[in-house]
DNA sequence: CCAAAATTGTACTGTTCAGTACAATTAAAA
DNA sequence: TTTTAATTGTACTGAACAGTACAATTTTGG
């Protein structure tokens, strides 16, 4: 456990209680509670609340994006596509069936006057996008994916199941409809791989 | 435009402002103020805030139920379920890709001390599930579907895309990713009907 | 018509909220 | 050391919040 500056405690407990409750949900003077630090430091730090919710969302794409996260968009096989989805269900239950997505929470919760924040959720959007697209992409020219497959829509397919499978399993405390959805999603994209010989 | 009792006012206002800023986002006041009514009014049709938000999701599934939303589960057809995720599209749409699922977006507000509110949500997700189901299984009954489907989670996964797919559009402010997950979801369909006439 | 019930208007309570003021302290630089 | 900058503690402001009190009014039913 390694020390951390006033600034990440702010983000890290931000994080924790927008994912628990929503950002709308979530006051500055909770946040400085749980992370023991003071409204001054606040100030000092960000502009206002919509401050620190962008700098939490930065801080989220970063942690996803350097591969530290529960979750990761390193996909380099078919076995590890498979296991994308079922680490959201897994991550899932190790919060109770609880939550949902940590940056969906927060964009569920973004308004029409927070272009900012919405812009920020947008460009990780794209960015995952483009980590599973370039998986599908590499397949398709390794010659394991059928031709009229298109890579980008197969991305934004999976992305949607993810996320809709989120809220779902929130919604109901449990992962069952979520877990048929991924199957069936995984049925699909097994359809469109060409089948050659006997591999996994 | 029938005049409406003062309760109905309140939900309709309610569910409005819920719709587009959030549960949490949303203060009574500004309810009664959009609504054009006053507090004693309020505490007079509700125990409290909870008991409001309660009742708009009830009024929801009456709406859904009864066929008198934008989108309807009365589908008899291919075509229809088709355009089944072609119609929340074209209502996100008609508000500026601004707001997602009206009862999704509650959804991800609720908490974890409102167990009622939560329960009322999965009822209605129970609901449109069956909706969906009695779709897929007729039409495997009638021989249009491929034995080893499973119409219950076949409505999963639709629900699902349906779902991760309107947060989607709200967080990018556009239908891409939406219209690109939709139509691999219907050609996965597709995929499992029965291929004997070239009907449509 | 009259009494009981349902409904509404106005004012208020105590709390929580985001954001600010400003002095005190610590750390860094010259 | 000295002085400048960065950081922190405490207290406060005015607004918004959910919920309540209670009297006034309207509607209903006998």
């Amino acid at each position: 456990m390694e020390k951390l500056d006033t600034k990440t405690k702010m983000i890290h407990a931000a994080i924790d209680l927008f994912h628990r409750h929503g950002v709308n949900a979530t006051s500055i003077d909770q946040i400085l509670e749980s992370s023991g630090t003071g409204k001054s430091q606040f100030s000092h730090y960000f502009k206002n609340k919509e401050g620190l919710v962008h700098a939490a969302l930065i801080y989220l794409h970063d942690v996803i994006r350097s591969g530290k996260a529960q979750t990761g968009y390193e996909i380099n096989s078919w076995k590890e596509m498979d296991y994308w989805f079922q680490s959201f269900i897994d991550f899932q239950r190790s919060v109770n069936f609880e939550r949902s997505c940590p940056i969906g929470t927060i964009g569920n919760d973004v308004t029409d006057n927070q272009e900012s924040l919405r812009a920020a959720i947008a460009e990780f959007l794209l960015w995952s996008r483009g980590r599973l697209a370039l998986f599908f992409d590499e397949r398709k020219r390794a010659g394991e994916l059928l031709k009229q497959v298109n890579p980008g829509a197969l991305a934004d397919f999976c992305i949607a199941i993810m996320q809709g499978g989120m809220l779902l399993t929130k919604m109901n405390r449990n992962s069952d409809m979520f877990e048929n959805a991924a199957g069936q999603a995984q049925a699909y994209i097994k359809s469109l791989r060409v089948k050659i010989k006997r591999k996994n």
